[in-house]
RNA sequence: GGAGAGGUUCCCGAGUGGACAAAGGGAGCAGACUGUAAAUCUGCCGCCGAUCGGCUUCGGAGGUUCGAAUCCUCCCCUCUCCA
């Protein structure tokens, strides 16, 4: 593609939070020369969700406008855990467990990313060369004042909690692979900056120019409060059947919807902007405004029918509450079971004790009528479909 | 190496011999209300075919006691100060 660097940055800063800096990147641009764009990832979640595909989103950029796209499977940092996260220590794991994760995160990446143009790499490769001398002349580079600058290592050193040692090298790490892979770019969330311009320090001091980093926000997740994440139950996986992934999108709050359009869609923000004074005047139903964003989110990753269906979906069973035609779960019952068994074996109750709580709560039906007798039985003969709350429905065969 | 403070259920955090399956908050789940919105309100939130009752839980292992999250011993882990 060729498109001056002036209309390149422009489009490049489309989104980003922060450019470190602008100058130096439209200088790199203007070099002509595809730039070495590096994107680092943990192989520990392989299940991707719409948050990383912000991220995503920009690398994509990056390719289509004739840049060389790195994406790094920090395998070997893996084995810290980036301390950003709660969790302290993280389990180590195995040489099949990353191969296998990164298979993952290559056949989930790909559904946007253009494959044959991808550079993927582990640090692995070389971190395991570096050896011992050599992690210890690049702990070398840094000192404990400057690392406790940075945010999180701060508060927890502040709220006297434990912060091992090798979690230090983690930013060390991340910066070298950069001067490994010379890297022109690197991208990452606005959590990572820290991180990133380490790298551009290690680089400075490798006789290289430092590469330019670029900071992308942090989507929310669907409570609208938290980043979106695996762990916290908020995210919406790019992998997750369509009808749940738009379900979960219609549930997000009308506020963070905005956020999700401007982040998430490819419609140009004006457009974004008209349809938001619309809603604002009360001459737009925000929950159409979401339908479509919904349905654009699902026909990105599953294709038109597939969200026409989800829609269909949606609409029956949550607007009109009947019982849709197309039930993804099913099993096949006995001639009689004790419903609570039931709710058991389809992972609808954690425990008995959950599904009994949960029949007294009137939220199990059966065939459309709430159960109301924990000593229910479920007969296969006159019935047919469980569901419990809004979320869980199966149909016996 | 020395001195001190701690480790409680998914998370934070109260509880220092019985009234403790353990306060309170958060998260989660369900119900009401709705646009499956969000917010709000209400209930639930260890397990057991069980509204009684039984069993398992308070870092780990033992012990004292009719009775232990609470007392004692040893061990493991974290933090702070001193070295």
């Amino acid at each position: 593609m060729n498109m001056s660097p002036q209309e390149q940055l422009r489009r490049l800063k489309r989104g980003a939070v922060e450019i470190i800096s602008e100058e130096e990147l439209l200088r790199k641009l203007e070099r002509g020369t595809p730039l070495r764009v590096k994107t680092g990832f943990d192989p520990t979640a392989p299940d991707l969700h719409l948050g990383h595909t912000v991220l995503i989103q920009k690398m994509k950029q990056f390719q289509e406008l004739g840049h060389e796209v790195i994406f790094l499977i920090g395998d070997f940092t893996g084995l810290i855990g980036d301390p950003s996260g709660k969790s302290e220590t993280r389990k180590q794991l195995s040489r099949e467990e990353v191969l296998e994760n990164a298979a993952t995160y290559r056949e989930q990446i790909f559904k946007i990313l253009d494959s044959e143009a991808t550079v993927v790499e582990f640090n692995s490769r070389w971190m395991g060369e570096l050896g011992a001398a050599g992690l210890l002349d690049l702990s070398g580079k840094y000192t404990v004042a400057r690392m406790l600058e940075r945010d999180d290592f701060r508060k927890r050193y502040h709220a006297q909690e434990p912060i091992s040692i090798h979690e230090f090298m983690y930013p060390l790490i991340q910066g070298y692979d950069s001067v490994v892979l010379e890297a022109d770019v690197e991208l990452g969330g606005t959590d990572q900056k820290f991180n990133l311009l380490v790298g551009r320090e290690l680089q400075r001091e490798a006789g290289m120019e430092p590469q330019v980093v670029c900071m992308m926000p942090l989507l929310e997740g669907t409570d609208g409060v938290q980043k979106m994440s695996k762990s916290l139950d908020n995210h919406i996986g790019i992998a997750s059947p369509p009808e749940d992934m738009y379900g979960r999108t219609m549930s997000i709050s009308d506020e963070l919807m905005w956020r999700y359009w401007e982040l998430l869609s490819s419609r140009d923000l004006e457009e974004i902007e008209v349809e938001k004074s619309a809603v604002a005047a009360g001459s737009l139903h925000p929950m159409e405004v979401k339908k479509a964003l919904a349905t654009e989110i699902v026909e990105r990753f599953h294709g038109g029918e597939a969200a026409k269906s989800a829609r269909e979906y949606f609409e029956t069973r949550h607007q009109r509450r009947s019982i849709p035609r197309d039930i993804r779960k099913s099993f096949s019952p006995p001639e009689k079971i004790w419903v609570c068994q039931l709710l058991l074996d389809l992972d609808f109750a954690r425990s008995k004790s959950d599904a009994r709580r949960l029949v007294a709560q009137r939220a199990v039906r059966v065939d459309g009528a709430v159960v109301s007798d924990p000593n229910f039985e479920f007969q296969r003969d006159t019935h047919r479909v469980v569901e419990v709350g809004k979320n869980r429905i199966a149909q016996a065969e």
